[in-house]
DNA sequence: TTCAATTTGGACTAATCGGTCCAGTATTTT
DNA sequence: AAAATACTGGACCGATTAGTCCAAATTGAA
């Protein structure tokens, strides 16, 4: 036979996902896409088919990586510190001014393409376990209250973490939005 | 002289936010604006300059629009129920799908343009400020917490709405969020 | 080495974009 | 009526876009 090497497809996805959550779709040409996965444009093409389908595999790469973070933070020593540390990231480097790109692309796609937000829906939907998981683990470790339910809980925090970036992207300061935090942590408090 | 009429600014600009609003800025091209404005292509550029500069003004406009109407809540006569209604007209309805027009630009631009981003949080300021006066005036009626910093809990409800319009536009139901509103509510209670 | 498959980079297309321009048409005042 | 100004609609421009295509270079297996 012959060559059948093909570059990373993970590595690459991985790449691709900087490149949209520094610049969004939109605003994001398609050569840029592939200088930045380190592949020609010809590949890009060949590989993933259109702009649109590698930004979907692009956004399903990064939630899946958001929701492995926050499930791996369940093993942390000190939860409720772990948490604050979330919350407080969000509202003030707020990946160094990226936002999350969940939110980036819910509201640039908007009610625009129903196939695109089933992919945002779902990643929020990922996103939500993820910290139920969380709210569970720090309930175990008797650094949360035990009467809240994590489900119902985990939906206040993604709301609220969405809001975070949001401001946080505006210009809001970790400061500003302290309040903001404080909120979302006092309803799990022992 | 000769003929001095033009079309109504204001109007012409109420016209652009619905425009806008429901596109976004990118994928709205300026013959559409120009139609959705009432106006020929030419006069838009004439009066207006760019597009991007007839966004910011539209930008504006919209703020000041949103602002005003909350201001406006702080005279009605159960400012607890008032509130609730917005948030979950934020959490169910939103816009008839077409979100915050605040929240919107700050994910599309994003960190690229620091022109409009300014913009963007002199809106959220403005609607800092009158969700703020909104809480003075539940306090003055007796149906809120007369302990709480109406300031500070301001930009917990900001906050809160932006994070609420964002999933809602992603495909969360008024009831998955009612969690949310919720805890927004809780910590004005008297 | 030889052969088959992959990747590359650049030329290319058709469409669209923001923005300019201008001849023609309306509208108002003198 | 006549002159001055405002607006229209469409032609036009240069730039950019997503996507296609292909000859050449690269690579791995036989």
């Amino acid at each position: 036979m012959a060559r059948q090497l093909e570059f990373d497809r993970s590595e690459a996805l991985a790449r691709a996902v900087d490149a949209f959550w520094e610049m969004g779709y939109e605003a994001l040409p398609a050569l840029e896409i592939a200088h930045a996965m380190g592949v020609a444009k010809s590949s890009l093409y060949n590989t993933f088919g259109s702009k649109k389908n590698l930004f979907i595999e692009a956004l399903n790469h990064y939630a899946d990586d958001q929701r492995s973070k926050v499930c791996a933070g369940s093993k942390s020593e000190n939860v409720a510190l772990l948490l604050h540390q979330i919350l407080f990231e969000a509202a003030s480097d707020n990946n160094a001014g990226r936002g999350c790109l969940l939110v980036n692309t819910a509201a640039e796609f908007g009610a625009r393409d129903s196939e695109v937000r089933q992919h945002v829906k779902a990643g929020f939907d990922g996103m939500r376990d993820a910290f139920a998981t969380l709210i569970r683990a720090g309930q175990g470790a008797c650094h949360f209250n035990p009467d809240v339910d994590p489900y119902r809980y985990a939906i206040i925090l993604v709301t609220g973490i969405a809001g975070l970036r949001v401001l946080a992207k505006s210009g809001f300061s970790g400061v500003d939005l302290d309040p903001a935090i404080e909120n979302m942590m006092v309803g799990l408090a022992h």
